[in-house]
DNA sequence: ACTCCCTTGTTGCAATTGCAACAGATTTTT
DNA sequence: AAAAATCTGTTGCAATTGCAACAAGGGAGT
């Protein structure tokens, strides 16, 4: 994907996204699936931004125990700016599930006034104000989910924020396997495994592979 | 708290400050302690900002069981468009803890470019990333807590950030009663109780009111 | 087609967590 | 100051979840 297609740099003209990429010092990086993109071990104030592909950023703790954080799609961003103080104790990864075409700002770049006072420096910024709210908007999706006080209403909230964003037509789909989805509930998998079997035999949904439906009228 | 001493007008003189609130339509209220400052049965574009005071957004599920989704210090942010989509089995409401100051802004008048082209508008809104930015991190920071897989992890995860937090020389201090604290973790009152027990018998903290201490050396 | 590796699905058992109930402490209201 | 309400701390028991182990299925690569 151009860069200059990016969330990003939309309503500016793609003569003035070229010169910002220059600009901000921007470095546009190619990854192979399952490449370690970014570590957090130590603070830096790099903005990534997926152009395209899929990763996710996930938390190794002491014992080896993984926790997918969140899922990255296109047009995420991600950053040691954006997240919790590093911690001794766990190792934070961002990992590409595809291949991934990243980019990286700088955040310093973006909010510094620039000196050639150019116009469309603003718009960027009102661009990452966008991107940084869907960003909120997921992860309180993911706290909702988390929230939740069994594996059953956890799954059951996860699907449906899923469902929720399903385009009409299209079948609802999870974008992990089953083992990824335990780490993404922070639940056991085989537990998890127990209360999908008790949902479908319970005729609350149907799942195939990575495919679902809820069967009950849509309240 | 004056408004023009708010996070989002840094760096704004006080006159351009006036003249901005009135362009916003910035509305400023007070709320006694306990009160329901907004409630997400409906969509709007409203932006919160906690001029003064301390508040909670709340879930309150068909069972009744309440969730602490997130506690708004002082400048903290909120609103509708920073959270996830309102579901139907859900009320998300924002409670004050002690009497509050709010501002509302609409975020349209935020981001919308400004006819009269207002240098101070675009700082506004970078100002406004800044926000969204440490948003971003406390949300990151629950989700490590919720993450985590046993009550005691959970427990200690907090109190880990709580600490870190905390300036050199005072005494850290949890922001809920022990109560609220295990809305907020989303675990049972009494098997929290049980853990801190086990943890102050354990000699690995004390605990004291609201005020706490890892008795390790800390790593 | 075969191997290797990873995922799915299942189960018994152990550990953790939730629930309910209660007594005492603390805070707020009257 | 008394009464009411809420919070703390504890415990036995029930329910849920985690763990380990295993059989079976599926995909990637040779």
């Amino acid at each position: 994907m151009l860069p200059e297609h990016n969330i990003l740099f939309k309503n500016i003209n793609t003569e003035d996204c070229k010169r910002m990429i220059t600009c901000f010092n921007a470095d546009i990086r190619r990854y192979k699936s399952g490449s370690c993109i970014a570590n957090y071990d130590e603070y830096n104030d790099k903005i990534g931004i997926v152009l395209s592909g899929r990763a996710v950023m996930v938390r190794y703790d002491i014992n080896g125990v993984r926790t997918i954080i969140e899922s990255l799609e296109e047009q995420s961003i991600f950053g040691a700016f954006f997240t919790f103080n590093i911690s001794k104790r766990n190792t934070i990864e961002i990992v590409s599930e595809t291949d991934c075409e990243i980019m990286f700002v700088r955040r310093s770049e973006i909010t510094k006034r620039c000196e050639k006072a150019c116009q469309c420096h603003s718009k960027v910024v009102e661009n990452l104000l966008a991107l940084m709210s869907e960003k909120t908007i997921s992860l309180s999706e993911r706290i909702e989910v988390l929230s939740q006080r069994s594996i059953e209403d956890k799954l059951i909230s996860c699907l449906e924020i899923i469902e929720d964003k399903t385009p009409d037509g299209k079948t609802p789909q999870i974008p992990f396997s089953t083992t990824a989805l335990s780490d993404y509930l922070c639940v056991n998998r085989s537990a998890l495994q127990r209360e999908i079997s008790k949902l479908k035999n319970a005729g609350v949904l149907t799942i195939s592979k990575r495919k679902f439906k809820f069967l009950r009228p849509k309240d």
